[in-house]
DNA sequence: TCCGTGGAGTTGATGTGTCAACTCTAGGTC
DNA sequence: GACCTAGAGTTGACACATCAACTCCACGGA
């Protein structure tokens, strides 16, 4: 009972190719991301997130419907990017109304920065080495696996937290 | 100078895609291992590293080289282990001998039931839901980016931490 | 007005991951 | 034997992730 016959070689050396190169490219972006624009992946996320509002504040929970996270996620998120200075917590406290978030121009600073360079980097790690087919290929099987494991969500939301937004907004 | 330039439309869909994709299937994975084993994957990759060892002792670096680990990292996760009594250090401390770590019984029985969930879960969520050409493109475009990313590493070495065992050890 | 209830946000506890600094031992050199 | 150094392992500090418990306020009904 201590044979496994859980999965058979062909099957786990798909499986651990895929795992591997998933976990080793996601890696070299989050230290890409660290080396070349001093913030980390949560970091970035945040801060394009907000940066695509274009100057409209954001409650916590649009911002953790729109990143996908777990509320006290972002909470936690927020104050720890309080104390760097990138994002300003509004109307909080004093006269007991909600809080709303919002860039600080360091903030914006970082966004517009590590967009560009994020850019280049998933474009030379990922995009670039893809052969044609592979990217339809990728791309479709992609979409069903998201549909599969999310349900939820129409099609219109919510970029995912970890890219670059499709178009700059027209933010200050 | 807010114009963002870095990916267009469709070069950020196809990231966008994948990066959700990925993050949705290693999420639901994670929760699996946790929901039907109580382990974590990180717990799971130790224990599936040590079990494959079937019965001899690991150093702490031969852990972190089969895992693709920091060393400092499997040291926390070892003391974290040790007190959840998943494994042992040995010739620890009294003697001044370095530590040898091993599965305690624990440890082995945690391991033969986990390996077989998680092979279910992954055959569930990742290897039945593909098409032939689905598996041989995702699979040669792993082998690409892994050759890519991971210069260093001889072909023989190291099953990633991520990943139930090729085949079962002959350990008791 | 007082109470109950629910939503929004925060907080604390604990586990995970990374970096740098540290300890200890073995082994070489004088 | 005393020193030096290199390697193995540990530790502490801090960022990140998740869960459960908490606060605060709005609102609705008795």
């Amino acid at each position: 009972m201590t044979e496994t016959r859980s999965l058979d070689p062909g099957e786990w050396e798909l499986w651990d190719a895929w795992m591997r190169a998933q976990r080793l490219l996601t890696r070299e972006l989050e230290r890409g991301l660290q080396r070349d624009c001093d913030i980390s992946k949560p970091e970035f996320s945040v801060l394009v997130t907000l940066w695509q509002a274009a100057g409209r504040e954001l409650r916590v929970g649009e911002l953790a419907e729109s990143l996908d996270w777990d509320k006290s996620r972002v909470s936690h998120q927020l104050t720890r990017m309080e104390k760097r200075g990138f994002v300003e917590r509004t109307r909080y406290g004093a006269d007991g109304r909600r809080a709303g978030i919002r860039l600080t121009a360091e903030g914006r600073r970082a966004a517009g920065n590590a967009v560009l360079v994020h850019g280049d980097n998933i474009r030379r790690h990922f995009l670039d080495p893809l052969t044609p087919e592979q990217a339809s290929v990728i791309r479709a099987w992609s979409e069903q696996a998201v549909d599969r494991l999310e349900p939820h969500r129409s099609a219109a939301a919510a970029t995912d937290a970890a890219d670059p937004p499709p178009t700059g907004p027209g933010a200050p």
